[in-house]
DNA sequence: GTTTATAATTTGTGCGTACATATCTTGTAA
DNA sequence: TTACAAGATATGTACGCACAAATTATAAAC
């Protein structure tokens, strides 16, 4: 009675035994018996403790038989899988897209997806993963949730993992857990072709602006970095305009954000390198409506080929997120991952989509 | 022991009650004490079926205080509202706009979506239901599945109203279940409206594609040919094809649907409405390939007002759903179903969209 | 060897008791 | 009236026992 009740202590032991694989060879746990003895404990309290196991999906009692440790691929008998998937947006940007292709594998596999969003909220993410703890997914794919930080939710990952229900991380994900496996776009090589991309057509002055509390944009952001310095060029902080979500909303309205604008007026720099396509088109609105020429007076170039690059004004050229091939390789690698195969994680390439936005321009 | 065991006979009776009710008034329910000499068995029974209904979410105990019945908004403490949304689709056909009008106003009030598809499937239904069931949601969104027949289901819509979980369905509900409201477009007032629609153009032999198992179909083939007779006009058979979900996606390779399209042909028939903009594509593109001037020849009105509607050659006239609108009146009687509130059904209105697909014709 | 009856094993149900711990109520003192 | 302490009340934990019911292993019979 010291700290615990003795029917958690009993239960966590066996949690923990159970993902150490202790009981991996043998199909059935001990003895309900063979348990009491074992911790010398009542049965009553032995049983209060395998309810929690039960309750957790980690075994299965069979009167008169035994208990027995569920491993590996935990179909239910006559049940349909299902994927929970926790995006952080559902309906806007390259979502759909992306949302779209994890479905159209999964629904060919006769799979159900579950999707809920985060809104990049790390307590909601807290809130989703808590009710599919609850209710019992066979799978769970994840962007997470300003991967720049730690997560405030690695216990509730942990238990995923103690409950074998596989997790992979799309498009971003935390580097505190490096067992589990995401597939990503490469945004550190994103972030050195855009700079490429931009010495090559003959700027001078680059400029950046990138959301930094998640991994895509700290990665694309050094990325870019690291490509200019390599060149000789080292960018001053008055060319830069750094920001977190939380900002996203109204950057524009924001000190450093309003400094950041004034000063691309007054052409301290000769093109941006955006973050992504929303921040970019939004960024050459404000500076069309001060009266500025674009593409002529100023480049732009963004990342994930949303939408807003067609229909933009200059179009923008933009870094081509692959949406439904991107969210299709990740359906199929849960599914294997459900079928109990070890996957790795997949940094995925960018394409350079040409629009109007980066023209050449000559330098004396 | 005759039949079940105890506790579950306890279970059900303590079940029944607070679905009835009998506990509204005063917050808690009886001691344990109380209902051990109330059934007359040990108080490990007591517990053990309480423990039930503390799973399902129907009570909550505290220590030292008591055992409470929840009802009404069954709002967790700190935890955020979790909505579960089943469609049919997802990510095809309207699907997306109307997500997105449900989804804008949960996260507007902080409620965490849940989104599933069943792909008009029962057995999936099923299985979506069962999980919501287990992961404690606040409140349920259903599009019927095949709602011209009875459903499967009906136990595990039971078991929500007994967990005074409300439900609300849309575009389509299961008439054997009055009491759950629904929110749906008026589809028998639709079909009235394109039958009207023909007739005042000019068109003398109309004819009609309808999918009949769900209750949107029937409506508006009900409306249609009641709107038809009123006029003095009975439609023969043969200008009629009517199919199921099944044959959805290969209609045109059915006996039936040939043998359909081959009367088209023939001009038998010199208009045909759609059960909706999907149909209405098809159609006119394989009549179209067949060496068929559109819309010279034949004249087509279709439902929703998709995105296919803008797209097609000649572009549809259409009726048109109010999508995002009506996603947003969903999700706003929802929360306030989850606040206790009752709401009542709605009949949405259908809006007549004039494009190219239906034009005026002269008959003799 | 196969079948069938029997026994042993294992989890499920049910009762009773005791004490721990959190909460609420009541009474007393300031 | 307020604050605090003691007691009463309710659920939580833990033990023990007995028997029921389902499964599995064993032994006997053909």
């Amino acid at each position: 009675m010291s700290e615990q009740p003795k029917y958690l202590q009993v239960a966590d032991i066996l949690r923990k035994e159970i993902a150490e694989g202790v009981f991996r060879d043998g199909q059935t746990l001990m003895t309900e018996e063979e348990l009491r003895m074992r911790f010398n404990v009542s049965r009553q309290t032995i049983r209060q403790a395998i309810a929690l196991l039960e309750d957790d999906g980690l075994v299965d009692r069979r009167r008169g038989s035994g208990t027995y440790v569920r491993h590996g691929p935990r179909r239910r008998m006559q049940g349909t899988l299902h994927v929970g998937v926790v995006t952080t947006y559902i309906t806007d940007y390259i979502f759909p897209n992306i949302v779209s292709g994890i479905e159209s594998v999964l629904s060919e596999n006769g799979v159900v997806m579950n999707l809920s969003a985060t809104y990049n909220n790390s307590r909601t993410e807290r809130s989703i993963l808590e009710r599919m703890l609850d209710g019992q997914v066979d799978g769970v794919i994840v962007e997470g949730v300003r991967t720049a930080q730690e997560t405030e939710n690695e216990d509730l990952y942990r238990r995923l993992a103690e409950r074998n229900i596989p997790v992979l991380f799309m498009n971003s994900y935390y580097p505190g857990m490096p067992n589990v496996p995401h597939v990503v776009m490469d945004d550190y090589g994103g972030g050195r072709i855009a700079a490429r991309e931009v010495l090559s057509r003959g700027y001078r002055k680059p400029g950046g602006m990138f959301k930094v509390d998640d991994l895509q944009g700290k990665e694309r952001l050094r990325g870019f970095l690291d490509e200019m310095r390599s060149a000789g060029i080292l960018i001053p902080d008055e060319r830069l305009l750094l920001f977190g979500t939380d900002e996203r909303m109204n950057w524009q309205n924001t000190r450093e954000g309003k400094a950041f604008v004034e000063r691309l007026k007054k052409h301290e720099a000769d093109c941006v390198t955006c973050y992504n396509d929303v921040f970019a088109s939004s960024l050459m609105g404000i500076l069309q409506q001060d009266g500025m020429k674009l593409p002529d007076e100023m480049g732009f170039i963004g990342f994930d080929n949303a939408i807003y690059a067609e229909l933009s004004n200059p179009k923008l050229t933009t870094l081509g997120h692959p949406k439904e091939a991107f969210g299709a390789l990740v359906g199929e690698k849960l599914l294997r991952m459900i079928n109990g195969e070890r996957e790795r994680s997949v940094n995925m390439a960018w394409t350079l989509i040409e629009r109007d936005s980066l023209p050449r321009v000559d330098n004396l």
